[in-house]
RNA sequence: GGAGUCGGCCGGGCGGCCGCUGGUUCCUGUUGGAACUGGAGGAAAGUCCGGGCUCCAGAGGGCAGAACGCCGGGUAACUCCCGGGGGGAGUGAUCCUACGGAAAGUGCAACAGAGAGCAGACCGCCGAUGGCCUCAAGGCACAGGCAAGGGUGAAACGGUGAGGUAAGAGCUCACCAGCGGUUCGGGUAACCGGAUCGGCUUGGCAAACCCCGUUCGGAGCAAGACCAAAUAGAGAAGCGCUUGAGAGCGGCCCGUUCGAUGCUUCCGGGUAGGUUGCAUGAGGCGCAUGGUAACAUGCGUCCCAGAUGAAUGGUCGCCGUUCAUCCGGUUAAACGGAUGUUCACAGAACCCGGCUUACAGGUCGACUCCGCGU
């Protein structure tokens, strides 16, 4: 995945897609320790969650994702997230609107 | 009113929308869907002690190693807790205390200081006795004697007074301190208080080695138990070896191809995966009784997280909270409003009892000291 993926970055978080022919979505969160104590890693982990889900709401199922966060996710809330990711996905990967298939 | 000590509790609240996950019921029974309902902490943390539970080992004893070390009680157990004693700090409430043995042995003590262990002589005191000078009184400070005073240090081999002496010294004596023995009183005990006798003084550190006493088998829920694709096989039964078991093609028959240490079934094994262990417990709350208390007993009542690439969240509104700016208000504050901003430490993982560490702020109770008023 994070040697065939495609890579986007921001300043919050690195993002790996890759397209598959499968009918839903695949994704993965990644924090390591590096970013904080394990209550900043759960927030962390269930922004870039709850960030998923919301675009996934509009995307095309049929690839892969795995979100990598970066340490200054801690200084941020949702929406920054949330809008960093549909930026990578929609504009970036050219992820079409629709659907809602989603796997974990 | 100010300063302080100790203990307890809370540690954001309410509501909408969208999610995650456990349970129950229904639909459905492959996946799933609906309704109702539960879903982080006082430390969930560090993983430092003690137990439950599980497996392994185990005749009995010892060595080594580790932990602990005043007394009594509590407990499943503890190195924990409660009560008490000794020592230390504080005016006090209160706090701190690894608190057995240094007269079994070995060892250690920076700097300063003359000297740091059965010590020492820098300044100092004396110079009786002996020596030198002198008729002598006396002088010299040479041999030698002393450790009272000064000074150093965290610590210098008891303190005060008297006798004694050349000067001094527990050298002698009295009292005091300390040590040891005997004994009386109080206390379960640690210990406290008193009487008497003794020898005359024996320094500190054991969280240095050590000695004495007490306790300790090992590993851990990734323990352990069960189901079980795969894949080794040492096994058993059946069928078959050109008269063809079985497999492929095909909806089936025929047909055709492959086909012999072969095929099927069972057994066995246990990988991936799953189930269980797994949440009713040394349980919470309330009341009563016993106890100074820790705690125990009885009765009533409640069911209160259960994930596993690891759920318990995201967002919006109102209120609360911190700070800043502006406006109103005021002598100045208090107070009111607007805008922005802040909201501690920290995330269960088999379960309990502790310890330790982190923590914005709020709140309640008891007590102490100081000031003022009545």
């Amino acid at each position: 995945m994070y040697n065939y993926g495609k890579k986007y970055c921001c300043q919050y978080f690195f993002t790996y897609v890759r397209d598959h022919d499968e009918p839903y979505i695949r994704y993965g969160v990644t924090v390591t320790r590096r970013i904080g104590n394990a209550v900043v890693r759960n927030r962390a982990k269930r922004i870039m969650r709850e960030a998923l889900r919301q675009s996934a709401e509009y995307a095309e199922p049929g690839f892969e994702i795995v979100l990598v966060a970066r340490s200054d996710i801690k200084k941020v809330g949702f929406f920054p997230v949330l809008h960093q990711l549909k930026k990578h996905l929609f504009e970036k990967h050219s992820i079409h609107r629709k659907g809602k298939v989603l796997e974990r």
